[in-house]
DNA sequence: CGGGACGTTGACTCAAATCAATAACCGTGG
DNA sequence: CCACGGTTATTGATTTGAGTCAACGTCCCG
């Protein structure tokens, strides 16, 4: 049956399919008009850029759209139903990321990557207007790189605050931070500088609010990841000292105790016992 | 002065002006071949686009490069520095929503808006170019109705994720829920649907990943709320009845909680008291 | 040197996570 | 049509992580 998966069809298209609701597999084919005019951007030159076939994809109540890690090649825009969009931890804990209906885009945060970085599911039977990368940067690279380079850009900050959730997800504050310094850390490499020892341009407050908990837990948080000899800190002086193990840390969930992280706690609390000995 | 932080390297292009600290406010301009160097988008057609000249603006720490609720006339492209985007609430608190560095976008969530939704400030001197929002939509206009949809589109996906924040802050679980109400009547309402009365597509799994809480801590939340007579619910059916309270309730903060929810509160505390009495 | 913001640490409390049990709902297939 | 298993929702009991309040040390800039 159609059940698995999606196989989906031939991108071949031609102009002037009706709508109707023929066959759910296959798509249909609409002209870009019809795209335009649920975004409202109809208004201006009508005619313009006229009839560019734009295939029309069901998903049924349940089905992805796509996949997280997927190969990203198009942007959609939803025309009828609703979609969770999700990113699923390595314990399957799933973070919703959001809820997009009508008139919205799903999947532009691939633009800027290879594969999506978050799923999408049907909460409802719907459709969407498929629109492939490929064209999109196409027809800006024809007209202008600056709207390419803006539509990279844009899709690069909607992932980037599609990580903001990871940071308020519902884990222990240590793994917030941990995983705020691993991104930190990955975006210091970025700009050529030192991943390993960098200089907190931002207060304890403006990090606690990012993390969504209080200031004071930023530093009890900061003091128990030193405590652990995952960093090293001073003020805004922050040193990595073990990056793998503080990598494997952010990827705690409440839940779910990583094992080397365990027993970097447990080694941590004997120290605090021979410290108290010698006092 | 100086002296401290770090004093970026003047990588001093010249046309025209050296990047000394001449004066702050004249802005410099480059060519717009600098940006797309910037943003690694200058493969292609180098000679395409051409030397349309992009303004160069310096912030100094601590200075805001665009104020909430603003007009919104520019995006940015962070050259050097750091910047904190941020919403403030009624009540003065601050909720971060994204830090950004070099090559990274600014400003973009108000393409589709009137005004910005959150501001930016510096966290260091720093240097932007500057992009009007005219231009971008009119150089696309020219080629492709599409590439301003898209333009528009992911703006407001942006502007939605920066609303994910508000949902995961640091308040109470009511008000996260509260809010996500509130916004999901204002988007039934622009979908021609009730604003009143609307049937949940998600499950409650969903809405608790999504706000940063336990299911049973949403199940609980809706308790409340239809105990406060804000709400009935039944299942995945939910009316709003008090869709005025509702809004003030969801501006609470998790220190500061208004004066009606509180009575609302007692008065529902005497209900159950009242209740308790009679069994 | 002094004042104000920033950072750390401790003690106390409470909101929410967790664990657990039950009830309502739904699609499926007899 | 109803019986059934599984998912989903509600509610209660208990525990705990983190918020809050408070005190103190530190840094920085005027």
């Amino acid at each position: 049956m159609n059940t698995s998966t999606q196989q989906w069809p031939p991108r071949s298209f031609r102009l002037g399919t009706v709508a109707g609701l023929a066959s759910t597999d296959a798509p249909q084919v609409n002209a870009l008009s019809e795209l335009l005019r649920l975004m409202r951007s109809d208004d201006g030159v009508p005619g313009k850029a006229g009839d560019l076939p734009v295939p029309l994809r069901r998903v049924h109540a349940g089905e992805a759209l796509f996949h997280e890690g997927a190969r990203a090649e198009s942007i959609y825009f939803v025309r009828t139903g609703t979609f969770k969009v999700f990113r699923t931890a390595d314990d399957g804990y799933e973070q919703v990321l959001s809820f997009v209906g009508r008139a919205d885009v799903l999947g532009f945060d691939a633009v800027c990557a290879e594969v999506h970085p978050s799923g999408a599911v049907a909460l409802e039977d719907s459709s969407v207007y498929v629109v492939l990368v490929r064209d999109l940067l196409l027809i800006d690279g024809r007209a202008s790189a600056l709207s390419r380079a803006v539509h990279l850009a844009a899709s690069s900050a909607l992932t980037r605050q599609g990580e903001l959730a990871d940071m308020m997800a519902a884990v222990a504050a240590e793994v917030r931070l941990s995983r705020f310094l691993v991104r930190l850390s990955h975006r210091m490499a970025a700009c050529g500088q030192s991943a390993r020892r960098f200089h907190l341009r931002m207060s304890r407050r403006d990090i606690a609010s990012y993390l969504g908990v209080a200031h004071e837990t930023v530093s009890r948080s900061f003091s128990s990841l030193a405590l652990w000899g995952l960093v090293r800190v001073n003020n805004r002086e922050v040193e990595l000292l073990d990056m793998e193990g503080l990598k494997a840390f952010s990827r705690n969930t409440r839940k779910q105790v990583d094992e080397a992280t365990r027993s970097a706690m447990e080694r941590s609390a004997d120290v605090l016992r021979e410290t108290a000995q010698a006092a």
